[in-house]
DNA sequence: TCCAAATGGTTCCATATGGAACTTGACGAT
DNA sequence: ATCGTCAAGTTCCATATGGAACCATTTGGA
């Protein structure tokens, strides 16, 4: 049982900041019951719109598919399953999406030998050059979004959203139910 | 210019946290260029899955008709493009929803004085009841997810967050932008 | 050992979603 | 005044998306 969390997050400065912020995007940062989620959000779409965009127009992939090929930039030879689990998309979207990188030739599979249901996914030559090609601009968007704050806030706002992360399989997976699923 | 953010984030502490984390998500979370936005999105997923599905379930009303109800429970008499501009979302969705709300009468609108082309939206008793009913579930949402965060941290988290919101509109809308649209 | 339950992946289908074109009104310049 | 441009909202349409049912395999209990 932590302490009660705080009621609302009070505006933390002067407001010398916030200047060409839209008036009920100002109202959702700064008087809102939810400001956590709203930020986050709000982050998140500031990075998904312009870097999924740019990458459906220039590679004709769409979220799902990228994802998938992201996931193997970080670990090849993956399943399906472990996309699904770590993307939060449903595996019907993702079996498409792993459909579609195998008909273009950025992925290819091979029966699990420990398990027949499943595959294991890797990336062909192809697909990791167009990764080796998009990773540095969406990495760069992310430093444009992180350059208002220093390198010790930097750091510090990682810690702390990764103690958030750490934290999600404690987490009800539905609203109202009373802890411990 | 900033000094140069860093190459990626460290795993801060020795990880006596991620017991229960898949493989694949701890791997994202601490081996990932993309730190910042993945950690973002991941979270932001833990919210908006278990909220808007039990919104849905429970009232019938999709994520962008919530949206537009949540807006005006915060400022009453905005218009449709003041819900497009703080959510996101294109107009012919912001659009239909408000339609779906006003033949359930959950809002009502009026033509604005100002610009004939342009409605004053405002929330119905009805509406109003469902937001007294939803918000609450929503915040003890929050808190759940921050619960492992002391309130210093929360409150330092929540500054950093809302310095980035109220840069956004600073930042190029497009990827492969030379800076300054 | 065998059967029920769970799991990885695919397919089917209904629909929510967003791009583009359109209508009406505002607004600035000449 | 009048015209061209832009903005607010709506409608149309093509499609990306996710729920549900499905098959094949694995798992774990009795």
């Amino acid at each position: 049982m932590a302490t009660a969390p705080l009621k609302l997050m009070p505006r933390p400065e002067a407001p010398t900041d916030g200047a060409g912020l839209h008036p009920l995007i100002a109202v959702k940062l700064w008087e809102n019951p939810c400001w956590f989620s709203f930020r986050i959000n709000y982050l998140g779409l500031h990075f998904n719109l312009p870097v999924y965009g740019w990458i459906e127009q220039r590679y004709g992939l769409m979220r799902p598919e990228y994802v998938v090929l992201y996931a193997l930039h970080l670990r090849d030879g993956i399943a399906a399953k472990d996309v699904c689990a770590s993307s939060g998309f449903p595996k019907n979207t993702v079996s498409r999406a792993i459909q579609k990188l195998l008909r273009r030739r950025l992925i290819r599979r091979a029966p699990d030998q420990r398990d027949r249901r499943s595959y294991v996914l890797r990336l062909t030559a192809e697909g990791r050059r167009i990764l080796d090609e998009s990773v540095p601009p969406m990495v760069a968007r992310e430093r444009r979004m992180l350059e208002v704050l220093s390198r010790d806030e930097q750091r510090v706002l990682s810690n702390l959203l990764a103690k958030l992360v750490a934290d999600t399989p404690n987490w009800p997976s539905h609203l109202g139910e009373k802890e411990e699923q």
